[in-house]
DNA sequence: ACAATCAGGACTGTAATGGTCCTCATTCCT
DNA sequence: AGGAATGAGGACCATTACAGTCCTGATTGT
């Protein structure tokens, strides 16, 4: 079904929630409790956000995370592909499709890779700004260049 | 990582071999033999893609598989659909993200909506027919409506 | 020094996926 | 009419991936 993983979910509601109060510093333990995701999982999340540059981490007493960005400077993409790796709508266009026993007689696989980076460069234009608002209609409707007849 | 499952993948093989000659019965076995697709595998894909009336079963002696319709009238959502069921990012988009615990607080319910409706459309535009040939770019360039400032 | 906090990894249980097999219904061919 | 070929439908299993938990160590403020 072309889903998303719960962990990768969660990390764009964590961080949200972090971006609308960008200022303060925020605990795993404070994080969890505001988002309602349970606590180990939280910070297992935050530690991965933290890794991947898109949060600020400080250690100690009264430490916790910070957005290392501004929001507007955060791609949705970059927090899936924090916790989920590299988007990849079929599995032969991970590393080198090496695992794929089709290689040799499929001959799709260069569409699906167009269809894989379509998909990647609409979710590249949807900023971590833009899922905090109420948000314009940030993504164009989909205008096929030429009108094909594709109907049922 | 926002992955396609293996049957859906191998379901557009499938049907982009069958739809590669047309007019011809096609077997199960003939089929799994073509594409390097283990056999039982394979058809249970083409009962899958046979309820979804994508394609058409014609039963006993040399009976087999033929397209339910033209290459050009069958898009590939469909096929996706057929194998994996409705297209949803994230969980809570489904039926009526029932078992979401964070419906109440989550503020980035709708927006997600969006981007599943984006990317939904945006493999609507694609037929089976485009995913046979070296096929023109068939995916119109992304053009954010308002030039926003995404960059890293 | 102590307490709070993150870092990193090991570990586990559950669920979904991919894959196989068996039996029945249908149709063609001899 | 009978047998062989074929799809329909469903039960079943094994593996994997995922979500979630926990433990130990490192860092820093009070």
């Amino acid at each position: 079904m072309i889903r998303l993983s719960k962990l990768a979910d969660y990390g764009v509601v964590i961080m949200t929630h972090i971006a609308t109060c960008a200022d303060d510093m925020h605990t795993a333990h404070a994080v969890a409790a505001a988002t309602h995701i349970p606590e180990p999982t939280a910070s297992k999340i935050l530690k991965a956000l933290s890794r991947a540059d898109l949060l600020d981490s400080h250690r100690g007493a009264s430490g916790g995370y910070t957005l290392a960005r501004y929001p507007v400077n955060i791609r949705v993409t970059e927090i899936i592909i924090a916790m989920d790796g590299p988007i990849a709508l079929t599995s032969c266009l991970d590393a080198e499709g090496a695992d794929c026993s089709l290689v040799a007689t499929c001959p799709t696989r260069t569409n699906w890779r167009k269809i894989n980076d379509a998909i990647r460069r609409a979710l590249d234009e949807v900023s971590l700004a833009d899922m905090m608002g109420p948000m314009a209609t940030f993504i164009p409707p989909f205008e096929p260049r030429s009108q094909r007849e594709t109907g049922v």
